[in-house]
DNA sequence: CGCACCCTTGAATTGTATCAACTCTGGTGG
DNA sequence: CCACCAGAGTTGATACAATTCAAGGGTGCG
């Protein structure tokens, strides 16, 4: 089961500069400090919450990755979002509604906790919280917007290839972990675990990039790029 | 071109009660009636925005309905989202952005131009403002995830019929105006206007559902229904 | 009336899923 | 240490869904 390791302190807290409380001045996490959310440790076999269960609690994650997924009743799944350190996540509440997808680690996870009646009131009373929360959710919102794009216009290979290409942004050329399996790349991009591995290998023998058990390297990004707008240049 | 009908009084507004004004108290109304945003009038032809400007001003739809699209170089188009009556749209610049689609009108409409700047100061001294904002944004967060399990796991007439079936929500089997053609459609589902039709003929035929001149009834919900999952009950 | 535009329908084509067999890898226990 | 197993990935053959191409029909408007 999930593990509380402990509470958290926000004015030692390492990842609190990619947090919700980032904006926050020094003197005002001082007195905040009765906030001391519980910090929770999730294995990959677990889930943080389901969708259509109450939302309480919103979360920081502080370590590993999450995937977002939303399930049909046949069972096919959809990957909505996957989220890195810093990310809050399960605001549904703020809205009164229940969460609206599942959150499962993709590796062993921390979280940060955070009730939601006490993050309503340091809201109210820092601006800069609720500034910062409404500049991701606009984030957000304009993220999803790109990847029904992605979903709705552009075949297999340019969604793989765009994906792969957003996921190695910024790392100019070299590993990068992706602890995505084929089966989970494809709840992404509502793709079979097949066209993906197809698509792969191709691109593997092409040269455009090489893999090594969970980290990927993108050798040609342009050769990709051409992949990601087979008509017309994206 | 566009047309500026007027200034805009929100103390007298026949839709505020729709708008993110709404829970605002009377007394808050007399004070900010300082605050007079143009009223706008756009023709089926023009674009309030697009994608790409920098965003200026914020909108509340006033009259008639808008469609938000992104369009990939090649001239593939999606549909990310369709706008009703009272909906804020357009608010991009409170995250430093500029505007991430076009939106442009499905018929005529009227919109109410809310300059970003007065609007981030009319926020910040209203926490009801801010806080009927930030519901709006979680609510369209979570729809936004609803349209990519359509995008991503659903099949061609699973998405068209539970696109019908929310269309028509509430009505009872009553006529629906959708104006909408049959490319706009599948522009938002992600499919071609063959497969649009052919898919509306079918159920026509079949007696699920009226059409005439921009209007539809769906006449038996359980079998759209049963279209909407042909594998599992959705 | 005739033209434009949207919609419909059919036939051919292509993309992706499905089905099935096989490989590779890491981990476990003898 | 090796044999074995389970799980993930690969690859090929086939089926099917949806697009593409093409032609024709309906409706509103100048």
């Amino acid at each position: 089961m999930s593990n509380i390791k402990g509470k958290g302190h926000c004015q030692s807290c390492q990842i609190r500069h990619l947090s919700i409380f980032a904006q926050l001045p020094i003197d005002r996490l001082v007195e905040i400090q009765v906030f001391q959310p519980s910090v929770v440790v999730y294995a990959p076999d677990e889930t943080v919450y389901h969708q259509g269960d109450s939302a309480l609690n919103a979360f920081t994650l502080r370590k590993g990755l999450i995937k977002l997924t939303k399930t049909l009743p046949n069972g096919r799944t959809q990957i909505v979002r996957v989220l890195r350190t810093g990310d809050l996540f399960g605001f549904d509440g703020f809205a009164n509604e229940p969460y609206n997808h599942t959150a499962t680690p993709l590796s062993e996870i921390e979280v940060c906790r955070l009730p939601l009646g006490e993050l309503m009131e340091l809201k109210k009373q820092n601006p800069e919280i609720e500034n910062t929360m409404m500049r991701r959710w606009i984030q957000h919102l304009r993220e999803a917007e790109d990847m029904m794009l992605e979903l709705g216009a552009k075949k297999a290979p340019e969604r793989l290839a765009s994906f792969l290409i957003r996921w190695c942004e910024g790392t100019g050329g070299s590993w990068v972990v992706l602890p995505l399996s084929r089966g989970e790349i494809g709840e992404l991009l509502g793709l079979t675990i097949e066209t993906v591995s197809r698509f792969l290998s191709d691109w593997k023998r092409q040269g455009f990039l090489n893999e090594q058990r969970g980290s990927i390297q993108i050798q040609d990004v342009d050769g990709l790029r051409k992949m990601a707008c087979a008509s017309g240049n994206c």
